[in-house]
DNA sequence: GAGTGGTCTAGACCACCCA
DNA sequence: GGGTGGTCTAGACCACTCA
């Protein structure tokens, strides 16, 4: 550790690099505290302020007595569980999504801004209707660079259960770090009338939500239409 | 120290106390970390400990070379930062609070499930104007149960910048935690479109807050009309 | 230069999980 | 019972702020 920049600071990110580059998978345990302090030449202490804020963060899960693990995020609870859509009576929905249509196209204005590209750079725009028991109660369009995302595969065959994340992770190595979310009410359009199964001109919400990297680099622009939701902020 | 929690809560917690009770006031800065420690009869490293949480929750503001002091948190930048309502084409508000009404009544149903009520507790009910330069952009209704908020007072006579969590906590001693939200659409009523200047009947987003207590306790159910909104989750 | 927080160490003992 | 993380200590040295 020849830098001067702190030690834990240096043993998280060479802990978030190895994540990110699949070195380390979700679902592993990290060597205990001791042998990673011994790998890295650093006290145990240094070790757990290291993984602290990634536990903070989500990326990590310590469990007592038996080992941090990289936290295998297989849905939306896992890494963006503040975020719900709920049913008109407050029942929490338990989603799974199917794939109606994937092309590879030019940008719109709104996507070349939201992901920081020029109109030449191609994207991957891929549309979902995400329901519950098989009622429809979210239509998504998700639009990611297709210079990234090229070895994506989405089966169309059956209904997803897992997150696309993880699907971003395993088959790109793109790990999510963050999103913001605008919220805004829409008139339903006739694909989102069709696939929600309401009325055309119905009002709706509409959420918009980029997605960001590690590296703080745009990922993902993804609009989903839905009838209610709801925030879980500021976890204790 | 006679409990058997670990020392750093009980000095977490010893400190919000005196925060919440006013004996800390926000500006002021605590005593030194040795000081703490010799008081407490605790170590350094356990006073840090305790500090950590209540510096990542934006309560404290640690200074290197001059101190920790108690975060003079005068707007919901502070606080709950992570939710902001925006204009319709993405510019951030800054807004400004004016009382329209106060009154003190019984709870209907909905006030009744949020704040865990029964129907012959007594609610006091507030409406505001939220604007920004004049312009108003947020309808609020609050609800609060009278028995912890008996001392609340709410000038009427000027414009509030400060969030009425730090009235909450100054006047009433009760801090905030946490809080849900839940957004949906909704129609503008007579009084919403009155206030927001736009035609009765015209669709708006309605978000629903149940804010609650260090204890977990519900203290308060808002809700908030207003045209758009942006959330950020999930900060690094 | 005195005092503050920021980093780091090398230990101790405890609580939990699991074979 | 062996290994893990959880708490706690008592120091060390550094970096920053302010008089």
């Amino acid at each position: 550790m020849l830098e001067n920049r702190p030690l834990y600071l240096q043993a998280r990110d060479a802990l978030m690099r190895q994540i990110a580059e699949g070195t380390l998978q979700p679902g592993d345990f990290l060597p205990s505290e001791q042998q990673l302090a011994a790998t890295l030449g650093i006290s145990v202490g240094t070790v757990r302020k290291a993984t602290e804020e990634l536990v903070a963060q989500g990326i990590l899960d310590r469990q007592h007595g038996r080992g941090t693990q990289i936290v295998p995020h297989t849905s939306d609870r896992s890494r963006f569980r503040f975020f719900r859509f709920i049913h008109p009576d407050g029942r929490q929905a338990r989603l799974t999504a199917r794939l109606l249509t994937r092309k590879t196209q030019n940008p719109n204005r709104e996507e070349q801004l939201r992901l920081s590209l020029s109109k030449n750079d191609q994207v991957i725009v891929i549309t979902r209707a995400r329901s519950e028991n098989g009622v429809p109660l979210v239509f998504e369009r998700i639009c990611i660079p297709a210079k990234r995302f090229e070895r994506l595969s989405v089966e169309s065959d059956r209904d997803m259960v897992e997150e696309i994340y993880v699907l971003y992770q395993k088959q790109c190595g793109e790990m999510v770090r963050s999103a913001t979310d605008e919220i805004e009410y829409d008139l339903a359009s006739s694909s989102v009338s069709k696939e929600l199964k309401i009325a055309a001109g119905s009002p709706v919400l509409l959420v918009k939500r980029v997605a960001v990297s590690l590296a703080n680099e745009p990922l993902e622009f993804r609009q989903s239409w839905t009838q209610a939701l709801r925030y879980r902020s500021h976890l204790e």
